[in-house]
DNA sequence: CCATGGATTGTCT
DNA sequence: GACAATCCATGGA
């Protein structure tokens, strides 16, 4: 990554949960795996903090949450129901519990390994427009989609051997940003921050 | 379109 | 022992 590049995404990230989430909107999130390089349009995120009862970090660092704590940049995986990776990027600075979530992408490359992935089955000549649009369109589809686990707990992006990386790009459309409550929460329902771009 | 229930296990009380 | 920053299938309007 360039240094001027990387300067910039570290300042974007170098802010408190709610500023910097969506700034996230419109940045490009690529997994590098051995044999393919998938990557999308970040479309959907979510803020969390130390001060936030709906944050993982609310009560302070674990084993589970500690790369929430570490440097911006720092990527926190975590596992839930039984069955589901997430993944969030570490923000503001080192010591503070704070990330945001990635919660939907659109998808830019790589959409026949992300396709396998998700479907186990490969990307098919016209691929029904239902599955299109359910592909990474949640926070552990994404994962599924970019082959992200627990392995990837802990990495920093900024690592030039991260196979997850950020990339804020030239110039960003116009997009219409919508904010609402975060999803799938049974404290702190009202706080506004949720983060997507419409259409 | 919306509501509901099952899957399945790491983490924290 | 409870529950989760979810997803999918199913059933009804």
């Amino acid at each position: 990554m360039p240094q001027d590049t990387e300067n910039r995404l570290r300042q974007l990230l170098s802010r408190p949960a709610h500023d910097a989430a969506p700034l996230l909107l419109g940045c490009i999130l690529t997994s590098v795996t051995g044999d393919s390089v998938a990557s999308g349009i970040i479309s959907e995120v979510e803020a969390y903090d130390q001060s936030d009862p709906a944050s993982h970090t609310f009560k302070g660092l674990t084993t589970r949450n500690r790369s929430m704590f570490d440097e911006p940049g720092t990527v926190y995986v975590y596992f839930t129901y039984g069955m589901h990776y997430c993944m969030n990027i570490s923000v503001h600075k080192k010591g503070e519990g704070a990330g945001i979530l990635l919660r939907a992408l659109r998808p830019l490359t790589g959409m026949d390994s992300m396709w396998q992935r998700r479907y186990g089955e490969p990307l098919p000549l016209s691929p029904s427009i239902k599955k299109v649009s359910q592909l990474v369109n949640g926070p552990a589809k994404l994962t599924q989609a970019l082959a992200v686990g627990k392995e990837h707990d802990g990495l920093s992006i900024f690592d030039p051997a991260s196979p997850l990386r950020i990339d804020i790009p030239e110039k960003k459309p116009t997009y219409t940003i919508r904010q609402t409550p975060r999803i799938g929460l049974s404290q702190a329902k009202d706080t506004l921050w949720r983060w997507y771009i419409e259409s």
